[in-house]
DNA sequence: CATCTGATGGTCT
DNA sequence: GACCATCAGATGA
């Protein structure tokens, strides 16, 4: 299996997304390989998206976004959990991808482990679940997915039999509405919750 | 099954 | 000091 080149990450965000489906994402930890078939993603553009952690401009905090396509974003959630993203979009602009769910496939009885979780359909299936099972960390924040111990590589089961379903989400404050989800239907392994906040109640 | 809530800490204002 | 690209557990149907 090749790892993907960085010519596949320096192309539209959205594109990138949808094809990232059915590609597989692999950590060799410890001696040991752990992977899964990306079945969920999830596009945050530039300046034109509110929902995106580039929409106000460079930080510390997003800069990979910024950087060159290719890499890791990986950044800490809700004091608990990490969210894993590959960078990807046009050169001089801002965008990366979130990876929401792996179906398991290497590995299987570490991830349990590091998840503290026996039932195999609850391993990876979100975003903070994913990073836990994978053993990802902020330590893998800004590392190339092109080479190293982290990479996505081409080839799955699902190689020629991938649907992409375009999900718009529901923001969790007003105009934060344009996300970009896509995933492989039908497939057990998305995430249960879909990363649509309830609305706000009404005072 | 669906919906709601508390825990949690880094980032930005 | 508010916000949050989440999760596990609890509760209700």
């Amino acid at each position: 299996m090749a790892m993907l080149p960085i010519s596949f990450y320096s192309r539209d965000t959205i594109v990138v997304a949808q094809e990232l489906l059915g590609k597989v994402l692999q950590h060799e930890t410890s001696d040991i390989i752990l992977s899964g078939i990306i079945v969920e993603t999830e596009a945050y553009l530039g300046s034109e998206d509110p929902a995106s952690h580039a929409y106000r401009g460079q930080t510390q905090r997003n800069s990979p976004m910024f950087d060159a396509s290719g890499r890791a974003y990986v950044y800490f959630i809700y004091g608990n959990h990490y969210c894993f993203n590959v960078v990807a979009h046009h050169q001089g602009t801002a965008g990366a991808i979130l990876i929401r769910a792996l179906e398991p496939v290497d590995g299987i009885h570490l991830m349990k482990q590091f998840r503290a979780v026996k039932d195999k359909k609850t391993l990876t299936n979100g975003p903070g679940k994913l990073t836990q099972a994978m053993g990802i960390t902020k330590k893998n924040n800004g590392q190339f997915l092109t080479s190293g111990n982290l990479c996505v590589i081409n080839g799955s089961k699902y190689l020629n039999n991938i649907n992409v379903v375009a999900t718009p989400r529901i923001g969790i404050k007003k105009g934060t509405e344009s996300l970009y989800r896509f995933i492989i239907t039908d497939n057990p392994y998305i995430s249960k919750r879909p990363g649509i906040r309830n609305p706000k109640k009404q005072q």
